[in-house]
RNA sequence: GCGCCCGUAGCUCAGCUGGAUAGAGCGCAGCCCUCCGGAGGCUGAGGUCAGAGGUUCGAAUCCUCUCGGGCGCGCCA
């Protein structure tokens, strides 16, 4: 409908420029909005007030000129000027009905689109280290970048989503000696477990089984491994060093094959763990993306050699860094250390170097609020490689406070007691988990009351909406408790018959739903879509106590049960989409 | 200190990319109620959109500054 009106604008438009009433030079993005407030129509464009400066004439008179070209049809059932200069369309309250055929007749398909037909986009999202089980921080950026990732695929885009795993890197060796430490406990060494190690109670489970599995095919003496060790930082030391100096031990001591098979046992188990808990949540990917690849088939060095050939490279300290302050970062980095490990970075560069390779029209990354100031860097490394910044996009989303009623969940990262997505999905169930982190805008910080997920009252707002589609279904159930059988043909045929404000209403806000899904989709804020399901589901229950459905009158009974079918609908179209479960009865 | 995000009703948050009288839920006040599905329904009060300037027909929305909160500023990932 919007379309259609702006297809007649655009004619108008051109009509008067042929007269001489607007500059032939004159481009405009016409917006057409729904208006809120029903005396002034169903649209209303501001278009009058935007062309008014440039034809050097006031709005209200612009708008009577656009008006009097307008080629109208008969949907529409008049045209007003109203306010500084808004042109007000009333529709023709006939057409009105036409969307519960139209949901009848798409079933599941309706409010999908071609928004985005014809582009490949790759969505990049949660990637946590898999040195650990994923927090609520992750479940956040889980139930976020699924719901973008399944937006844009309903709006026709080819979407790939894909896990990023930061297998290689110091991180993971700390993995590793942490895992072997724990494993040598399990064996009888008396160990004294580094400040900088990973202390999980989950460490101790892979010691257990690689001990089970293994015996003791890996065990050493702890007292040689710590021998000529720099002090840790309990022993007034520096952690890092201390860390990095018994990482090299444990590689020595266990020799690369021994090491390795530790490295993997770990890494297998976690990345398992997350892979497990990812789909219970309803997320899945088409590929997880291996950062120790990219070392492997020399994809580094390569994104360095372009680098380098482009002249963004140089030497200093005896590390090589990236010239990224040319290109907006504050300050340039290092892709290779004195050393000459690579930085996590270099990978990074390589892994969006590969991205971009593999033609991606869109490339959409997640991250953590608290990795922003990471941006500059990467879109720098971006045009550096003669691409343009823009095809990256990169979503922040802030980290979720957890309140049991007035009380705040403590969390504390130091100690490694957080909260894990595993426990959340357990106290408050998959569908109230994926409701609660996607209700709201990614990037503002969010309060999220655990009580009020697991409440079975109209305050929570996903048994709300979920209620609503149950509720249709008990409607449904009871037509023939009641002796009645239902005609959908009569229904149709009787739809004039649903004249009442609550129905009018609910009418108006089915239609929104195509639009709803593409903005949601094409701004990427899901919390749009729930928003809509939130007022659709308000409209039907407001509905549902001001209105008996089942009543004698076939024809009026068929046509509301067709309308509140249409809203069933929707609502299990908007509910599906974000991958949150349609009960026929709670 | 510099950079990014944020500040909207008592609370939690929306606000359609600059539009018409700033909305919803909870809470609060009053009224009705036992109805297909339950601790239900209806009505109302409540706002200097943090503050001050600016841009224009028009600003919660865009620009500048101030105040307040969060985060980031490693040859960590």
């Amino acid at each position: 409908m919007k379309k259609k009106l702006e297809a007649l604008l655009q004619q108008a438009i051109a009509t008067l420029k042929i007269q001489g009433d607007v500059p032939d030079d004159i481009a405009v993005n016409i917006l057409i909005e729904r208006v809120r407030d029903p005396q002034f129509g169903d649209f209303a464009t501001n278009l009058a007030m935007l062309l008014a400066k440039p034809a050097k004439t006031s709005p209200r008179q612009l708008a009577e000129k656009l008006i009097a070209v307008l080629p109208l049809d008969n949907t529409i059932a008049k045209v007003e000027i109203a306010g500084p200069g808004f042109i007000n369309f009333y529709m023709d309250s006939s057409s009105q009905f036409d969307i519960v055929k139209q949901i009848h007749g798409s079933g599941s398909a309706f409010g999908l689109s071609q928004a985005g037909a014809g582009k490949k986009v790759q969505v990049e999202f949660v990637s946590a280290n898999p040195t650990g089980p994923l927090h609520v921080g992750h479940g956040r950026g889980a139930a976020y970048g699924s719901a973008v990732a399944d937006l844009l695929e309903a709006v026709g885009f080819d979407v790939h989503r894909e896990y990023y795993v930061n297998d290689a890197g110091r991180q993971m060796d700390i993995l590793a000696t942490s895992i072997w430490l724990r494993y040598l406990e399990e064996c009888g060494e008396p160990v004294r477990f580094p400040d900088n190690g990973y202390r999980g109670a989950y460490i101790s489970g892979i010691a257990q089984s690689i001990h089970k599995n293994s015996g003791e095919a890996y065990r050493r003496p702890f007292a040689v491994a710590v021998q000529d060790l720099p002090p840790d930082e309990a022993q007034g030391g520096d952690k890092e060093t201390h860390i990095d100096a018994l990482i090299a031990k444990a590689k020595e001591l266990l020799g690369t094959v021994a090491y390795r098979a530790v490295f993997l046992a770990g890494l297998n188990d976690i990345l398992t763990d997350i892979k497990n808990d990812l789909n219970e949540f309803g997320v899945s990917y088409e590929e997880w993306f291996s950062e120790q690849r990219l070392v492997d088939d020399g994809s580094v060095d390569k994104a360095l050699e372009r680098l380098k050939n482009s002249g963004h490279l140089y030497e200093k300290d005896g590390a090589i860094w990236f010239a990224s302050s040319a290109l907006g970062d504050e300050k340039d980095r290092v892709v290779k250390r004195e050393n000459g490990q690579y930085t996590y970075f270099a990978s990074d560069i390589a892994y969006h170097m590969n991205k971009l390779d593999r033609g991606f029209d869109l490339i959409i990354d997640i991250w953590g609020a608290d990795h922003h100031g990471y941006i500059p860097r990467v879109k720098a490394a971006i045009q550096a490689l003669g691409a343009d910044a823009a095809k990256l996009k990169v979503l922040l989303v802030q980290f979720a406070t957890l309140y049991r009623g007035e009380e705040k969940v403590q969390m504390s990262t130091r100690s490694g007691e957080f909260v894990t997505l595993r426990q959340l999905r357990n106290e408050v169930g998959k569908d109230a988990a994926r409701f609660f982190y996607v209700m709201r805008r990614s990037e503002q910080h969010m309060d999220f009351d655990l009580q009020l997920a697991t409440s079975k009252t109209s305050e929570n707002p996903v048994y709300y909406v979920q209620y609503a589609y149950a509720r249709v279904c008990s409607v449904l159930r009871q037509l023939a408790e009641k002796g009645f059988t239902r005609n959908i043909a009569l229904g149709m045929d009787n739809l004039t018959k649903l004249t009442e404000e609550h129905e009018t209403g609910l009418l108006n806000t089915l239609v929104r739903y195509p639009e709803a899904l593409e903005r949601a989709a094409l701004t990427h804020e899901p919390h749009q879509l729930i928003l809509y399901l939130r007022e659709l589901a308000n409209d039907f229950h407001t509905y549902y106590n001001a209105h008996q459905f089942l009543v004698e009158d076939d024809g009026l009974r068929d046509a509301r049960l067709n309308l509140i079918s249409a809203a069933k609908q929707v609502l299990a179209n908007g509910l599906k989409l974000l991958n949150i479960n349609t009960p026929e009865s709670m």
